[in-house]
Order: C-alpha cells, then sequence, then structure tokens
RNA sequence: GCCCAGGUAGUGUAGUGGCCUAUCAUGACGGCCUGUCACGCCGUCGACACGGAUUCGAAUUCCGUCCUGGGCGCCA
C-alpha cells in the first residue's frame, strides 16, 4: 500500500509512493526526481552506480508530470525537501506524460488564465490552485453544516424551468421535448414554496444560470449560490444568520485550511460581528463624497460606489433599507414608508456578495407589485398559487459562493474560485 | 453591447520600416558533472493569429476577420 508523500517522514524506513514527476535534475552519477501527490512534494534520489539496471531504463524514460510508483528505503537528509527522500528499489511508470505539456505545472514559467483554463487540470496540479478550491470545499461544507445547525432543511430544486422566474436578467433557453424551457437563474420562486410547504427554514447549494453578457472578473454565467429561505423571521433575522455564517466560515477555514491558506500567503483575518448596517440613503451620500459619477437617488452601487464605500468602511457590511423600485417585485416595503423596503445586501469591502430581503407573503400586494414591474402575474401563477394558502411570513438571502472564496483569498478574478468557469466566451473544458 | 489594450517557439516575453531566416527565460533533445534543491556549463530544436493593402523592403504601418485580457454597461 502507498503512502500519502506528507506521511513519510525522515523516521520512516521504507515508503512506497504514487505520484506525478515534478521536476527532474540530472547531475550525471546522480539524479533527483522529485515526486508530487495532492500531500506534498518527495525527493527521489538515484545514485545511478548504485541502483538496478531495470530502475536507470526506466529514469532515463520518465518525462515531467508523468505518474510513476516509487518504493524504496528512506533517509533522512537535512538538505533534501521535508529532511527526507527516497532511494529507489523499484521504479514504476505507470501513466506518460506527453511532451512538451501545455503549461508549466512547476510554475518557474508563469501562464495566462486562457491558456491555464484550455488546460485546467494541469493547471490544477499546482498546489497553490489545488489550495484555492480545499479552501472552497471547507467553505461549502462549513457553510452547509452550519445551516444544518440551525435547522435548515437541505433542499433542491430545478434547474430547468419552464418560465422565467423573475423578469429581467436574461436566460439561456434550451429545448425541452416539445417545449421551450430554461436553465434557472435562481432557486427564488422554490424555496419560497418551501415556506407554503411548511418546511420553515431551507438551504440550497447550487448552480445557478445567467445569460448576460457581462465581461468583468466577477461575474461568471454559470455561479454557485447558497440560498437560504426562512419562515417566521424578518430582515433583520436572517441578516444576523448570514453574518454568523460569514463569521462561522472564516473561522472554519482559518482553524483547518492552515496549510492551503499558507500556499496561497493568506492571512485570514476572521471579521467581526456585528457587520455596520448602512441605510441606502446614507450609502449614497458616502459614495458621493469620492466617486466622480455622482449617483443619484435611485441608482444601484456603481463598482466606483462599491469601492468607495468598502474603503470607508473596511470591513464586510449591510447596506439597507433599498428603494422599493429598484429591488425585485417579492421583497417587502416597509408598511409606514412604502417607497423603501425590507431588502438587505451584504458587501465586502470589493464588492457585494449576497442580497436578501423580507419577503412580501401577501398574495393581493404581491399580484400588484408583479403587474407594478410590468410583469404578468400569469404567468407567475404556479408561484402565486400558494400564496393563496396559508403563506407565512418569510426571509431569506442568496450568497454567491465563488464571491465568497474570490474575496476571502483575495483573488484576482472570479474564474480562480471556478474548476470550470462558464464566461462569456467560454463553454469548454 | 461600448471603450481601451493586446495576439511572436509548448509556456512567458524582447522587438516602433532594413541591423530579424527575430531577444531572453523556461522547455525538449544531446554532451559534461555524485548532493541538486529555480543545479551549473556547452551545443541543438522550436514562433511573428488569419486575409488583404501600402512599400524597393512589413513582426513593426493601414484595413478587414477571428481570438484574448481589462474597464464600463448589463447583472432582482
Amino acid at each position: 500500500m502507498h503512502l500519502p508523500i506528507r506521511a513519510v517522514t525522515p523516521e520512516t524506513e521504507s515508503a512506497e509512493i504514487i505520484g506525478w514527476v515534478h521536476e527532474v535534475r540530472d547531475l550525471g552519477g546522480l539524479a533527483f526526481f522529485l515526486i508530487r501527490d495532492r500531500t506534498g512534494i518527495i525527493q527521489v534520489t538515484i545514485p545511478k552506480k548504485k541502483v538496478p539496471a531495470e530502475i536507470l531504463d526506466v529514469a532515463r524514460n520518465v518525462s515531467r508530470e508523468s505518474v510513476v510508483r516509487v518504493q524504496g528505503t528512506v533517509k533522512a537528509i537535512e538538505k533534501a525537501p521535508g529532511g527526507r527522500e527516497i532511494v529507489p528499489e523499484e521504479l514504476e511508470l505507470i501513466s506518460t506524460a506527453e511532451s512538451p505539456l501545455p503549461l508549466d505545472v512547476a510554475e518557474k514559467v508563469p501562464a495566462e488564465m486562457d491558456t491555464r483554463l484550455d488546460s485546467r487540470f494541469l493547471d490544477a496540479r499546482k498546489p497553490r490552485v489545488r489550495a484555492i478550491f480545499c479552501i472552497r470545499s471547507a467553505v461549502t461544507c462549513a457553510a452547509t453544516a452550519f445551516l444544518a445547525s440551525r435547522g435548515c432543511i437541505n433542499i433542491a430544486t430545478p434547474k430547468i424551468v419552464a418560465a422565467a422566474t423573475e423578469g429581467g436578467t436574461e436566460l439561456f433557453p434550451i429545448a425541452y421535448f416539445e417545449k421551450e424551457a430554461f436553465m434557472n437563474q435562481s432557486p427564488q420562486l422554490y424555496k419560497q414554496m418551501m415556506m407554503a410547504a411548511g418546511f420553515e427554514a431551507v438551504f440550497e447549494l447550487g448552480p445557478i444560470f445567467r445569460a448576460e453578457e457581462h465581461n468583468t472578473v466577477r461575474h461568471l454565467n454559470e455561479a454557485t449560490s447558497l440560498d437560504v429561505e426562512v419562515s417566521f423571521a424578518d430582515h433583520n433575522d436572517v441578516m444576523e444568520l448570514l453574518e454568523d455564517l460569514i463569521v462561522h466560515v472564516y473561522d472554519y477555514v482559518a482553524k483547518n485550511c492552515a496549510d492551503a491558506l499558507e500556499e496561497l500567503g493568506v492571512e485570514l483575518a476572521v471579521p467581526a460581528k456585528p457587520f455596520p448596517r448602512i441605510p441606502y440613503a446614507e450609502a449614497i451620500e458616502i459614495a458621493n463624497r469620492t466617486v466622480e459619477e455622482r449617483l443619484a437617488f435611485g441608482d444601484d452601487l456603481s463598482p466606483a460606489a462599491e469601492r468607495a464605500l468598502g474603503d470607508t468602511v473596511g470591513q464586510h457590511y449591510f447596506v439597507v433599507d433599498w428603494p422599493t423600485d429598484i429591488r425585485p417585485y417579492y421583497a417587502m416595503p416597509y408598511p409606514d414608508r412604502p417607497e423603501f423596503c425590507k431588502a438587505f445586501d451584504l458587501m465586502h469591502p470589493r464588492m457585494e456578495l449576497s442580497s436578501g430581503a423580507q419577503r412580501i407573503h401577501d398574495h393581493d400586494l404581491l399580484v400588484e407589485r408583479i403587474g407594478a414591474k410590468g410583469l404578468s402575474p400569469e404567468s407567475f401563477e404556479f408561484y402565486l398559487k400558494p400564496f393563496r394558502y396559508g403563506m407565512p411570513p418569510h426571509s431569506g438571502w442568496g450568497l454567491g459562493i465563488e464571491r465568497l472564496v474570490m474575496t476571502m483569498l483575495d483573488l484576482p478574478n472570479i474564474r480562480e474560485a471556478v474548476l470550470f468557469p462558464r464566461d462569456r466566451h467560454r463553454l469548454t473544458p
């Protein structure tokens, strides 16, 4: 049985390892192979005059990034990486890598994002890249475990839908037998329907699809959303749940991903609760102090405004009390000032991470709001029906996982946080 | 979609009309080397996105096409 490379210590007597050939250095009578698996790198030293001819034969023909199995004696060598090396008794070439490689896994020479994504499987062999996805895994595991611990039921809703969820955003049309269908832009309507189902608290981690032709470092056409909906909760309750979740996830990653964080050179600061709540009107004012292109009341926050606010606040914060007109039809207006609604955005200093709201649970008000947005209530009948049979008050939010990982690790491009990004121009691999 | 910047060996780059059958690094191949750790040294190999135009002469200027990056817009 082979050992993970990390498990081979200077005290190990003999070991079998399997991994990729990271680098070869041939000094003539002595050759060094660096072998890498997901746990680390170990040096295999071949004193050419002392090892069997079969090993030399194999060693001569091994290319970088081939998969090899090495069985040998472990020697404590202070100069070797990890303080130990293996002198092989057996060397087996398991799978050959063609040469030249499409990119340099050892990162002596950098590669552009486009080149990297074309050969993502190779790119992901880089310890730095793998570290991002180990952390992303920890983020989603910690977040879903946290929500389960708070009594949320993990649901799965359709990604193929008959009609536009909410109007507005562009959808990807697909052929569904003889009907037209769409890829779902959000589980919004379905998670709300589960409030009518009496589930009381639900979450879903899944893909969302948006056909917008954006071309930026913070947008994807297929993204991952963590959606939450809670009955008998108002917007303040779910904001608290959201900030608890963010703090928990940061704390979990800080405690459980030390190696990956070190690999990325990230010193993770766990944000402090409570996050500031900044009313929309105040946010506009703060942004207008520094942003050249003045925002008017009723404008959405521009990227420049988000950065200006982020610089001012310097940590995670909520923008609350949005004008009802620029939020979706299902956001609950304040009864005493209906031009504002109980909607919020969770912001990282760099960008928006999440948006949410208390939802309208009154059927007639909802129909009115759908109409006011220029949409036809008839096409939302499957969604409106539950509101006629006992819909509890409820609130929720959707959190972009890629943006969470991107901001947590200070990644320059959201594509770094997705294995196989779908953007305006990329559909493969 | 708009604006800006780009496309040169497998990868990352230099190169603003002739000195470029193109620089450097990495890589691959061959040679020397028994402690490298971005090993070193010598040699070899490998590229101007595509089409058109201007010019005695184009990697370099112009036009078109395709592709890429970034900003903006769009994004409940």
